[in-house]
DNA sequence: CTGTTAGCGCCTTCAT
DNA sequence: ATGAAGGCGCTAACAG
């Protein structure tokens, strides 16, 4: 729906032909100027272009074809001054840097953009962005929806949001609050747990990774652990669980203390990839090799996770993205279907990082 | 500047006390009631909120104190129907899920925001994306500039952007026609050959990452190969070449095909991190050791270097975003400062993934 | 189905 | 220094 009108041989350049707008003048045409160059009215140019009932498909027609012509767009202000809508959702993420929350704005953004919508973009990477961003609610009269990506909102910064009076989603979470999309955590968890156990391990530890500012952190992750032991009939000790911030360092420093325990694991469970990654290489720098001595399994199938051929958890992370900001669409689009969560499953990958365990010396 | 008029005794909940404004009425107080109930007319009002000159300090903080009282917000689309600005700036990029486009969005949002600027994020990924964006041009009276991340905007789209009739600046990119800030490529590409020279190698192999929806690839890191080869007296064997699309699987395919040469490289020089650590795990699957058999070497110190032990160039991601985001307020702010260019530092990090050729055997 | 008429909330001259 | 009045560009009721 870009390509047509070649009223003239495109010079074949690379991004070279753009139907001879260049020269066109900057989008300084109104509403009323579209309408009468079209020859109809005001309201009918309005109806038109938002594509409105109440226009015939020839007349329609007409207004859309002059509004190409000249690359009209209405002014987002003026239209939302008059009682439109934004054409804007925000979308608030705690990181950008780490490749989760990349991928998720990501197939966010690439759903958004195709129905027309602008992106709003808010990072609240520490405890005072999030409160900031909860106080003042920069988002106030910006946007027609909020999508909350990876962490859980607390019940007082609902009741903030709640004076966007707009829909509010998220992803990447577990909401007991908001339509959300996301993958089961204690399922994922278990899933790589399981496998740990099913070759046969059963000193198996655990790494947390909580995110110190962020609320909340996947519960359902260390759920799982405990779960999957009671469930296998193996103990659980205590001392084989350590917990520490997300990060490839902060794995690398939590096995190193992992290490220090009389019985030394033969398995690890950490929380993501990257803590995994970090465990994987205090491992080999102190000699121990992976899988044959220690086998190491993550959640994520973090793009590096295939790299390094660690074991893992895949979670579908552009699929979340994707239905989430359909969700939002949905919602917008005042189609408030069944469908208010999603779940969506995980899959065990395995890859050269898990083995048997070592036999007893 | 966010903490004051605590009226009530907040119970110590995590993002507990918002001063109680969550009883308050959601945004829809008027100018117009700000102005009443401050005793003063629209003008007077306006101007105070606006910190415009023609008021008396009296008056203004009256005005303010009314406002920040009912936490009144101007309407972002009335202010900018009535002559104001946007209030936004457009930050466009090729990536997001990348490392490096993700740390560098994170630190522009960052300090526009600290700005009272919005966001509004546009990823074009693919070719179409690009052209779609340049071709539409969906930000069009929507903001005060433009940021473009990490890629070079080729002259047809150059006239397109300047239809936005913004201001536009380049972050992570060599910009022949916008105010920019980067890293000096040429520089960084010399730093890691000239390291690996300076070990003792001569048969040294390059892996050119190329985005290929991109229309340029940074040139820098390629000539530089090339040039500090020269520089050293050392032949160039174009075998020892390939050029991959940017990503760690890519790397590694680039790797496996460097070892169907007769006279195997001792060494590599990859473009990016990423591709290193492809690079690195082909070798390691074949057996070679790295970096007692071959020597690798990547571009950026991308987190993940530092836990795969990658020998890398460092470059300043975050400080790129940050200055190119205060060189677009300056610019936004009338400020036309001298420095319309910055080239950031980039550093060589020894790790363990480089050492001196193996001795002939 | 279409043209016309009010505002939406604010900024900006203009007077005062 | 301040108040009053005219639009900014558009959408949503109305009339036809």
């Amino acid at each position: 729906m870009a390509q047509g009108n070649d009223e003239r041989v495109a010079e074949k350049r690379f991004h070279g032909d753009y139907h001879g707008a260049v020269s066109s003048p900057p989008g300084r045409l109104t509403l009323a100027d579209i309408a009468r160059l079209a020859g109809v009215g005001l309201g009918t140019a309005s109806r038109a272009l938002n594509n409105a009932p109440g226009v015939s498909p020839a007349t329609r027609r007409r207004v859309l074809d002059v509004a190409e012509r000249h690359s009209y767009v209405v002014s987002p202000e003026a239209s939302r001054l008059a009682g439109g809508s934004t054409g804007r959702v925000a979308v608030v993420v705690p990181h950008l840097s780490r490749w989760f929350f990349g991928a998720m704005v990501e197939a966010i953004e690439s759903v958004l953009r195709d129905a027309d919508l602008d992106v709003l973009l808010y990072h609240v990477g520490d405890l005072q962005d999030r409160r900031d961003f909860f106080e003042r609610l920069p988002a106030r009269r910006k946007v027609d929806a909020v999508l909350v990506v990876g962490f859980g909102v607390e019940e007082p910064e609902r009741q903030r949001l709640a004076l966007l009076g707009v829909q509010v989603v998220a992803a990447g979470g577990r909401h007991a609050v908001y339509p959300h999309v996301g993958v089961d955590d204690a399922e994922a968890g278990r899933q790589a747990v399981d496998h740990l156990i099913s070759l046969g391990h059963s000193a198996i530890a655990m790494i947390e990774a909580v995110d110190p500012d962020q609320a909340t952190s996947p519960p359902g992750r260390s759920a799982a652990y405990h779960a999957a032991l009671a469930a296998a009939g193996l103990p659980v000790d205590e001392r084989l669980v350590v917990r520490t911030r997300w990060g490839g360092e902060e794995g690398a420093a939590a096995m190193a203390q992992l290490l220090t325990v009389p019985d030394r694991p033969t398995a690890v469970y950490a929380h993501s990839d990257e803590v995994a990654i970090g465990a994987v290489r205090t491992l080999r720098r102190i000699g121990l090799r992976v899988p044959q001595d220690v086998s190491v399994v993550g959640i994520d199938d973090h793009p590096l996770a295939a790299l390094t051929d660690l074991t893992t958890v895949a979670q579908p992370v552009t699929e979340q993205g994707r239905v989430a900001a359909e969700l939002t669409l949905a919602l917008l689009r005042g189609t408030p279907p069944g469908l208010q969560a999603v779940t969506l499953p995980t899959r065990l990958v395995v890859r050269h990082s898990t083995a048997a365990p070592p036999r007893r010396g």
